[in-house]
DNA sequence: CGCGCCAACTTGACAGTGTCAAGCTGATCT
DNA sequence: AGATCAGCTTGACACTGTCAAGTTGGCGCG
């Protein structure tokens, strides 16, 4: 199929590294097109202006997110629950670890969501959780999906899982107590 | 005390009707300066630059949050659980409803989230959460408050309450149904 | 009363940003 | 050998936030 260009590899590694470094202000076209030694308008004859450059790199960011949710799956063991509890873990260190990509995949304006390319990573993240899922669905609809993926998102949105919690409250909960709570025992 | 100057009033409101009408990229200090019909540098006279703009309006908006959060629970009767699923219901109107807002409030990069501006407000609509889970506590931490706030937060955030759902979800489950999965009956 | 003061605001400038139009260049194909 | 053209550069433009200096109007004080 098609190759991809050097420079659009090389535009988003930058991208990535800039977003790590110096945060969501530091993270733009001429920027990266400086990291990546070419002139500050190279970077539109590869992506579609800025947004097309954030989207791009969130779409790599899904997948590394798809990734770690896997590894974090598969080296919990072979108990069901333990094997969520994995999950949900993996979906707070990512968060934790990657603040900037985490905030350009879910929450970024500037980032089309409705893109394709955000499809596959994203879709299989989202299989990842719903087949932990299924051995503790006690409905035939998919809320218990919903209702942990709405918790370990919001738990990690929220900053609870970052070392500095939000809110005056001493030490958060464990999300692991959370979700046995959704668990019920 | 210290009456709050009138322009400084106008570039907030000109700021939420701006974020309201044409979304984050056009909320800057020029246009809200241009509709408050003031010169382009009058607003760093009110505010330290952009980011204390963008936080003043954070603030406003915790305001009317816990406003709404307190006006659904007083509106669902007596029943502890009613007056849950009223706070949660009132959550996530206000986040469908002032996207914008709530965007600015939990996850805007720019906005200084630990200026003491925002604390009174923020704290209250946490009480007002707070007290709501209360009567369904299991335990003597926290756990529950937090597991409620995380995921109507995270319900809220993943776009499950607008009218545009995420990924390719046919229909998402009610937020009212996840709650009492959490409630457990 | 006159005078100074000072906060509020204006004007003007600067660096940095995204984006577009035009031009260059080197490899590929006929 | 010559045309083609994607990939990149150069230059320009409008827009942004931010700073420095100047203006103004009202207030208190000698």
């Amino acid at each position: 199929m098609s190759e991809t260009p050097p420079l659009r590899e090389a535009l988003i590694q930058a991208g990535i590294g800039l977003l790590a470094e110096g945060g969501p202000a530091t993270l733009t076209l001429r920027q990266a097109a400086l990291r990546a030694g070419v002139s500050h308008a190279a970077p539109a004859h590869h992506f579609n202006g800025l947004p097309g450059l954030l989207t791009a790199i969130a779409a790599r960011a899904f997948d590394t997110f798809a990734q770690t949710l896997q590894t974090a799956r598969d080296g919990a063991g072979d108990d069901p629950r333990a094997r969520l509890h994995g999950i949900c873990q993996g979906y707070l260190t990512f968060a934790a670890a990657h603040a900037g990509l985490f905030h350009l995949m879910f929450t970024a304006p500037e980032v089309d969501r409705r893109d394709p390319t955000l499809e596959p990573a994203a879709e299989l993240s989202y299989q990842i959780l719903q087949q932990a899922c299924r051995p503790f669905a006690t409905h035939a609809d998919d809320r218990l999906e919903v209702a942990v993926w709405s918790m370990v998102h919001g738990y990690a949105a929220l900053g609870f899982c970052t070392p500095t919690p939000p809110r005056p409250m001493a030490k958060p909960p464990e999300f692991s107590d959370l979700l046995n709570e959704l668990l019920q025992t």
